[in-house]
DNA sequence: CGGTTACCTGTAACATCTTACAGTTACGCG
DNA sequence: CGCGTAACTGTAAGATGTTACAGGTAACCG
């Protein structure tokens, strides 16, 4: 039962409710893109059971054990592109970096060694601060890859979208919604200032009310938040994108 | 100067420095779609100079102040889709929420009012906390449009993208400064678990050296970021993904 | 009107971070 | 080997954050 269109893998991942369906599908929309491998992985940070990184790989098991081990994690570019982006990114446009860091080169040099010669992934953040990616790769050159990846790219934009949703709905028995955490206007201000580095004293008197008043608002966005003090409410605050501090 | 294909749209996005550039790219993209409006809006998360809300509209001005007017973005259902799912939401979708809100039902009778029938809006976040939204809108009903909606959805879904990039860049005056700030692995530890709420002298157990060597990565990571304090390291580091502090 | 929410304030003890001082050890690289 | 870098450690004064105590004001809404 091999899906045809974008239309149909978007309505079988929207059925999925076990990762082997996912895996399935994502094998499906590879083959269908004419690629020979892909890679979905998602930071979840948001909730109170799930594991923390979750994969669904169609990588050869060989790459996927020798890129946890070495923690390649930390050190892949495009990975470091996804994080931050929301654009697709084309393998072969890391290239400019590689020069320049040596652990990188490697790196880069290693992915080719296993035959993942050119490749493109696709970055998905959500208002929940989940942080997902999916990859496909293919063992020819970037040139002549070129095509097909301007051929996939729309579809595969629109089918991580899905994917995304699909995975978080398998593993979320009972997902925290951080976005349904709402600070009051006082609230963000001062954990705003806080995480520009401004001390209770300076944000009372940018504020200008009591420094008690600061406190008693941070400390009620600690307690919104669920952490234990002001610097873990600054991460989570800003890695849900409820602050968005500003870096001069 | 017309686009005749997606990746001419992508091409001249990425080259567009002006509100009135990406509005000509926006209205051609419409029209290379077969749409009759478009809007753009976004929703920068607080900070303390750019402006909370972003709009490129391409609507009939009527509305669009009658929407200011009557404050529709906080009644609109379709708003409050983008603003939680990272998938494309088809208007007719939304329909069945229409029944049970009266204000709401209201807003969907004004917006066929206004000849705009049928539509689709495709939500973007970003890791930032950015939340934006493109919406494709035109006078015929769900049923005529729905050829013209599949065919746009996968281009579109890139093209909102790309877009999101382009305005955020015109916007922004200090555009997203690539982090070449590289943290030695003990720094990074050191501020994650700062970031997850735990103390030096926790830090320090967990790691196995003494308060003062924590304390000294800190200050150091600090340096690097060119921040003044632990706070300001965290956020920094977490709106960089320099880290990624897990919650549970 | 009563209930709710956001917002605001003070004092005091204690915990934690910041900054200044002055070093040592291990390792890779040219 | 000399050099740079990462990693590591100690002490101590003073600045800042946390917690627990106990409240008050104003606006909105059913």
């Amino acid at each position: 039962m091999a899906q045809t269109s974008l239309n149909e893998f978007i309505d079988v991942l929207s059925k999925a409710n076990a990762v082997e369906d996912i895996h399935e599908i994502c094998s499906g929309f590879c083959y269908f893109s004419e690629f020979e491998h892909f890679i979905y992985g998602a930071r979840m940070p948001t909730s109170l059971t799930q594991p923390s990184f979750i994969y669904v790989s169609g990588y050869p098991g060989e790459w996927r054990e020798r890129y946890l081990e070495r923690n390649y994690l930390s050190i892949d570019p495009v990975v470091a592109h996804c994080a931050r982006s929301s654009l697709p990114i084309n393998w072969r446009d890391v290239a400019p970096l590689e020069k320049k860091d040596k652990v990188v080169r490697e790196f880069m040099g290693d992915v080719r060694d296993h035959n993942l010669k050119s490749g493109i992934s696709f970055p998905v953040h959500t208002s929940r601060g989940e942080s997902a990616m999916f990859s496909l790769a293919a063992s020819d050159d970037h040139k002549k890859a070129k095509a097909r990846i301007d051929a996939a790219s729309p579809n595969a934009v629109l089918f991580t979208a899905y994917l995304h949703e699909a995975v978080r709905k398998v593993f979320a028995k009972a997902p925290l919604s951080v976005s349904q955490i709402k600070l009051t206007a006082r609230e963000k201000q001062c954990l705003l200032w806080a995480a520009e580095g401004k001390t209770t004293w300076e944000t009372a008197r940018i504020l200008n009310i009591s420094e008690r008043t600061v406190i008693f608002h941070v400390q009620n966005a600690a307690e919104k938040l669920n952490v234990v003090n002001r610097q873990q409410a600054i991460a989570r605050a800003v890695s849900t994108g409820l602050i968005a501090p500003q870096f001069n």
